[in-house]
DNA sequence: CGACATTCGACAATCGGTTGCCGAGCGATT
DNA sequence: AATCGCTCGGCAACCGATTGTCGAATGTCG
């Protein structure tokens, strides 16, 4: 069949195999364990043999077989990353610097989203974890316990939630939400609502919480007002609700929610931040672009991807428990606050 | 050591090894090649033997080794994505689309991006490359010659990019660029301005060339500005050469240029679309945000990920050489298009 | 009832590395 | 000069699956 080959140049099967450590052994007439060693264990061997030997693979044009040498090992060198939904702009900042840190370390990125869905989100990383050194697990949904059972697997990362005995990397909140709040109080304002998020959410949690308690401390009324979905749908779907609620200023789940009712208003002549302050969240892309830009409390998103790879890396070859510290958020002022109207 | 393990809870030395196929074996009774054909080779086996192979595979909580399946049969049930950059959120919507037929068809996606520098994409694609099915290269920035190499090792399919013998998926540009323009003369605009992508883009490349074509068969003038990278920064640059150029009407090489154009308009007091006529690519998360919201061309985003991975698992495993169709494009008239000024 | 076909399942080789163990060879030490 | 110890590199087992081959058992048919 092989004299067929040449002639059909599209078809696959002139794609030659690779070389393999074999290959080198024959061709520098040593052993392929000495192969082995002289490509991953600097100074293990003769420098000369190892000189000839790395030249050797150079010169087939050598790559390792990632598969080949996870078995033995039971390193893949692929950590897993599952969000719950790509659609959100802020799982880009983060999964950039999530990427950004693997490849540094030479680590492959696989990545995948549950779609909000708990069942989805539980069977892929049920099949993520057999091929792969570690999890990061971004905004889950399931519960602590699911959580729990798939760390007794292998290591796992979470981001933006808080599980006992699992390792994690979140924000700290409370300083974004306390300069916004005080920046609407100053302004003003007195009755103020949470625009919610999933009620799955740890992170929606967390911000609902922080938030009451220091409109509580400040006196300030505070109501929470149902979304459907973290979406600018759910945003703008809010818009009756939140219209009803007779508040001068509202604060968002995220930015996409914030993004959708601003629209709304804007559509319905609601005057923002003439009759409505609003408050973002995450400082995704795009905030800044609709007029009035959008203010919002900066997550450290980048940072978030960053972190919880490094602290994967850590989990994984070590098991160092070095907490971190929580990341601050930080209030970005635009123009979506203003002094509450009369 | 290992008595200390007991006491440290977070000590990785507690999870234990995942059953195996010889688990199941021992446990049934049978051998382990026997075990792998009831799991896959369904009715090669006695009905009640494979009965009773499944039960303990499922009771003992079995999950197949990727790595080791991938060893003797060379499939690695992995796909790679390859993106120019990360950061634009064009290829959000892009990777959402691979990533939903991928998980569909039980295929694992790993996900990198080249941050717009061919080197990197040659050597990310090439580690890439020992671990996956197959490649999907989005917006390369290689020679065409690297293309073709890279294709003689592994099924790759090309998005956006057209390189001679490579299956490739791509956006037909002319319908929305025929459709923009045809709306601009309408509108009284005769001089208009392309601003540049990236040269290395073949995307790039088209666009300016179908809206040159089209420009002078209607009679317009045009004219190609550059920039110096395909962001809003990049767009925002080039404004002084914009304005210098004396034109009514702007056609941009992606949404993210012409954001950061229509925004450095707003900063400077140049009323869009009162003096100036903008017109976005791709229709980006946020390009409908600012106001004036931004007329674009929508491209085909989800729809090129999702038929990149389908034309790249017919690559995989058949070779079949169907051409897919030119996905059509699409102008979506928005508010930063106005007649021409006085 | 015997020959033949067919079904079922085990054996063993293989994929491409990794690594513990061992032995050969060498120089240094006393 | 004999011993010691160290360096260097090979042997072979192993990781967890897949699959070609083959023998045994079963059933069928004449």
């Amino acid at each position: 069949m092989d004299q067929s080959d040449a002639a059909t140049r599209t078809r696959n099967g002139d794609r030659k195999a690779p070389p393999t450590i074999y290959d080198i052994a024959r061709l520098t007439g040593v052993s392929p364990s000495t192969v082995s060693r002289a490509l991953n264990k600097p100074g293990r061997l003769n420098a000369q043999t190892e000189r000839r030997i790395r030249d050797a693979a150079s010169e087939l044009g050598y790559r390792i077989n990632p598969m080949a040498r996870a078995l033995p090992t039971g390193k893949t060198g692929t950590l897993g990353l599952l969000v719950s939904d790509i659609t959100n702009p802020a799982y880009f900042d983060l999964v950039r610097g999530a990427e950004r840190v693997a490849s540094e370390t030479g680590m492959t990125i696989v990545f995948a989203d549950s779609q909000e869905s708990p069942e989805l989100e539980r069977s892929t990383a049920e099949r993520l974890q057999t091929s792969v050194d570690g999890l990061l697990l971004v905004g889950s949904r399931l519960e602590d316990q699911q959580i729990q059972e798939l760390s007794s697997v292998k290591p796992l990362v979470i981001v933006n939630r808080l599980v006992d005995g699992i390792p994690a990397v979140f924000p700290d909140v409370r300083p974004g939400i306390t300069t916004a709040l005080e920046l609407l109080r100053e302004a003003g304002h007195r009755r103020i609502a949470y625009l919610a998020g999933p009620e799955a959410s740890w992170m929606n949690g967390q911000r609902w919480q922080h938030a009451f308690e220091i409109a509580v401390e400040w006196d300030m009324s505070i109501v929470e007002i149902k979304s459907n979905a973290p979406t600018r749908e759910g945003g703008a779907e809010a818009f009756g609700r939140v219209k009803a609620a007779d508040v001068s200023a509202v604060l968002a789940y995220n930015d996409l929610v914030a993004l959708g009712l601003l629209r709304e208003c804007r559509d319905h002549g609601l005057d923002v931040p003439g009759q409505l302050s609003i408050v973002g969240f995450d400082d995704i892309f795009g905030a800044d672009l609709p007029t009035p830009a959008l203010s919002t409390i900066r997550m450290p998103l980048a940072a978030l991807g960053e972190n919880g790879i490094r602290r994967l890396l850590a989990e994984i070859d070590g098991g160092a428990s070095e907490d971190d510290a929580a990341l601050p958020t930080k209030f970005v002022g635009r123009e979506s606050i203003g002094p509450v109207g009369v």
